[in-house]
DNA sequence: AGTGAAAAACAATGGCG
DNA sequence: CGCCATTGTTTTTCACT
């Protein structure tokens, strides 16, 4: 792992809450020149530690109204029933996220789709048909109160 | 809400796989100019279709090493509760996510913290003491296996 | 709605203290 | 690490279709 200090830091919270912010700009809101950003920059981006740059984009206005967590159990904890299951999340472009979690349910996936239709229409037709899926057990999201995905590192 | 054609979803698929795209990059992959695909891109940011632009850090990188679900019931369905519940987890740090849910429980909580010690202390000293909480039910992911949070919206 | 070229802004490097 | 200068890119605007 690479050395993160306090500059980095700071780098990587201003790009985290706004990626389009100029080299320039992040260097005078934490005092440091903008070619030492750049630097910075470059050598957080090639550590890997800062992974991709992305636009944060409205579902609503794509036509995606519905945030579903889903939880799953699998039939057995065999170590191919896993993998195939993992493949299978991966694939499945309605899932943002999914977790392997403790307690009763297996997995935990957040899925987005466009209305309660497309729910069904996933958990019918994508997931249950596994063999790997034993039940599945899903919670709507009535409203959105944060969604904002920021990490809390100290700065 | 603004009117959103198939150039416009290219360009945002584009920008959510990558945000560092130029608009030349952009534009030679959907078949448009990068002068278009610029005032294209404005059109979308100020009316809100992108939301911003973020860096997308390894939390690992940053010594966080913990996501949990954190499941939370509120002592009554008061107006007043849900507000102030609502104003608390808006305003931590550690939550990510934060959904009304369809169920039992109320909300869902996504949370990231430096280890189980930080998620200790964020329910027993940043959740439990809030006179609006019941309960609070947490699991902890063991495993990613997806964490892309794309949206999945037809191009 | 689109292209292409010019102007302005920016990123990335290297050299120096 | 700051500062400065240079170079190549990129964004944005403008004229034109």
């Amino acid at each position: 792992m690479v050395e993160i200090d306090g500059f980095d830091r700071k780098i990587l919270a201003q790009l985290q809450e706004d990626a389009s912010r100029t080299n320039q700009q992040v260097g005078e809101r934490i005092g440091l020149s903008a070619s030492q950003v750049s630097r910075r920059r470059q050598r957080l981006e090639e550590a890997g530690v800062v992974r991709r740059y992305r636009a944060d984009i409205d579902p609503a206005a794509v036509g995606l109204a519905v945030v579903a967590f889903v939880g799953v159990a699998l039939n057995a904890h065999s170590r191919q029933n896993a993998r195939r299951f993992r493949d299978l999340v991966r694939s499945l472009p309605e899932v943002q996220e999914a977790h392997v979690l403790t307690g009763d349910m297996d997995y935990m996936l957040k899925v987005v789709v466009a209305d309660l239709a497309g729910l069904s229409v996933f958990i019918n037709d994508e997931l249950l048909p596994h063999d790997a899926v034993r039940n599945v057990r899903s919670s709507i999201a009535m409203e959105t109160l944060k969604d904002d995905n920021r990490l809390p590192f100290a700065i």
